[in-house]
DNA sequence: AAATACGACAACCGCGATGCG
DNA sequence: CCGCATCGCGGTTGTCGTATT
């Protein structure tokens, strides 16, 4: 059995993602608690799955979603609820996490602008989608929570949705959304039409294998567009990392 | 320039699901 | 079939950078 042992915590320093990038490359992306063990991290490998997960994975896009990106996690959302890891499935080279983040923050807003909303002057179009509407599925708060702070996660989906208020349609919403981003049309597919920037750090090495079902599904376009990415400078730590576990 | 508020993101925790001996 | 170990998911909290006062 394991015996207590104080595990590292908190923000994972360059060194340990080069580590823990390395032993991926070595031992694949499964057995956590084995990598966890074998790399001297001196973290659990529960830590290890979630900083490969939502961090060193390669192919993560990082940075701002687009607007189609966003159209799509609120379609989603709206569908299947808090499902976040169902959702991030079909937003290649986004995580569960970054989508459960962006929809917080999303909630937040609209949150707030509910709240300001109620009082007398609203500005209409500041508050697009707060509510779900009328042949589409909602995607709001829980209606019991009207100060909108408490809970952002209102697991949405086809069951609870509903009984919105002042009239926010997804049509609205959409049609607001639609002009920021004027031309991009996307139904429920996956949008691949933006070429994901390199991410910011990414091994990809020849060993690389990633389990496909692990994160994204990914057709073989997609994986296309993120193996042959390489970052010299990660490339540079993966082969320091080889050269340490080598000896 | 300092203090405060806010937003974005990273990380942890708890729990259920799954696999394996 | 059962118990244990591990994994994966969803929810929550913490941290840090930036904008605002």
């Amino acid at each position: 059995m394991v015996h207590q042992q104080e595990f590292r915590k908190g923000p994972w320093t360059e060194q340990e993602d080069f580590k823990l990038v390395s032993f991926v490359g070595l031992f694949g992306d499964r057995r956590w608690d084995f990598i966890a063990k074998v790399s001297g991290l001196n973290r659990t490998g529960k830590s290890c799955r979630l900083r490969w997960v939502n961090y060193l994975h390669p192919g993560l896009k990082r940075g701002k979603m687009t607007p189609q990106e966003e159209r799509l996690v609120l379609e989603l959302h709206a569908k299947w609820g808090n499902r976040w890891s169902k959702i991030a499935r079909k937003l290649p080279g986004r995580t569960d996490n970054e989508i459960k983040n962006y929809w917080r923050t999303y909630m937040r807003k609209k949150a707030q602008e509910k709240k300001r909303s109620a009082s007398p002057i609203s500005s209409p179009i500041s508050s697009c989608v707060s509510s779900l509407s009328s042949n589409n599925h909602a995607v709001e708060s829980n209606p019991s929570k009207e100060n909108g702070e408490e809970s952002f996660y209102d697991t949405g989906g086809f069951n609870n949705m509903i009984e919105e208020q002042e009239g926010y349609s997804m049509d609205d919403i959409w049609k607001d959304i639609d002009v920021s981003e004027e031309e991009n049309i996307i139904n429920l597919q996956p949008i691949f039409s933006c070429p994901p920037p390199p991410p910011p750090h990414m091994p990809s090495p020849s060993s690389w294998e990633y389990s496909s079902d692990s994160l994204w599904v990914m057709e073989e376009e997609e994986s296309k567009m993120f193996l042959p990415t390489t970052s010299d400078h990660f490339f540079n730590c993966y082969e320091q990392g080889k050269a340490f576990l080598t000896g």
